[in-house]
DNA sequence: ACTCAGGTATCCT
DNA sequence: AGGATACCTGAG
């Protein structure tokens, strides 16, 4: 077990910020399912209690809660005259951005384009119970690029990924194939990477974004979806100014985003 | 039954 | 360049 106190980190908050489809709750807690690892975490007194030895944290789990990163500081950054931001930013405190695999990143984003967050999930899980490898009972791992190219396509399509079937079979095979290396793609800047990713069908503004965001912890990457458009419209006047937030603006993306959902009507 | 969902590709003008 | 439209499918 392993013992996470701080008001800068709320697994509940994370698992309802959208960034990430394999952290649900379960009977008496939240289940993640990462790296072909099953996490399970406990909530208690304000407390996260994580189900791992304290090896396992500091090899593993600390990256990928970005442990290392100090999230209250962003929240200085707010001017303290949009009172908006400031609401929200402090309404998702405890929100982090995780650090998950890219692969799994491009795939579910490339799945999750005009659908529901409930419908992605299963999806996703959809495709890990048939290409994955078994962890535990009932438990699968996100399938390898080489596992979904050869995926029979009827058998992705049953997924429900309806016209993504061929995207996510596409951006497979060039991953396999090692002819987009996404490991590989570290040392570009985000511009770069961001255009790069968008070469792949499927691959749009929006999901560039994401995995950018998600995937290569470009905390500078701003999703623009239909929740912080929306809000840009209402509340800024169709036009944000992120340079305050250079270099972080998709902290606050998460904020916005959390913020809008959680508080509709 | 009907709209919309964390969009994107394609086809217009 | 910028705007309109089709697209699989499930949830509300």
């Amino acid at each position: 077990m392993y013992k996470i106190s701080s008001l800068d980190f709320n697994i509940q908050k994370i698992a309802h910020s959208g960034q990430c489809f394999r952290l649900n709750r379960v009977e008496n807690g939240y289940r993640l399912v990462a790296f072909g690892r099953r996490l399970n975490i406990i909530e208690q007194d304000g407390c996260c209690l994580l189900d791992c030895t304290c090896d396992e944290y500091n090899s593993l789990w600390k990256s990928y809660f970005d442990m290392d990163t100090d999230y209250a500081c962003f929240s200085l950054a707010v001017p303290k005259e949009d009172g908006y931001m400031r609401q929200a930013v402090d309404f998702g405190r405890g929100i982090r951005i995780l650090r998950q695999e890219p692969f799994e990143m491009l795939v579910s984003f490339i799945i999750s384009q005009r659908k529901s967050i409930p419908a992605i999930k299963t999806s996703v899980e959809a495709l890990c119970r048939k290409f994955g490898e078994q962890i535990d009972e009932g438990i699968y791992s996100f399938p390898t690029a080489q596992s979904l190219k050869n995926a029979p396509t009827n058998e992705l399509a049953a997924c429900s990924l309806g016209y993504r079937t061929q995207y996510v079979k596409d951006a497979a095979e060039l991953v396999a194939d090692g002819l987009f290396a996404l490991d590989k793609l570290n040392s570009l800047d985000d511009g770069a990477l961001l255009e790069k990713l968008m070469k792949l069908k499927g691959v749009g503004m929006k999901v560039a974004s994401c995995v950018l965001l998600f995937g290569y912890h470009r905390l500078d990457a701003f999703p623009r979806d239909v929740w912080i458009n929306r809000i840009i419209d209402s509340e800024y006047n169709g036009e944000i100014d992120l340079a305050p937030y250079k270099g972080f603006s998709g902290v606050m993306q998460q904020y916005m985003f959390f913020f809008a959902r959680e508080t509709k009507s």
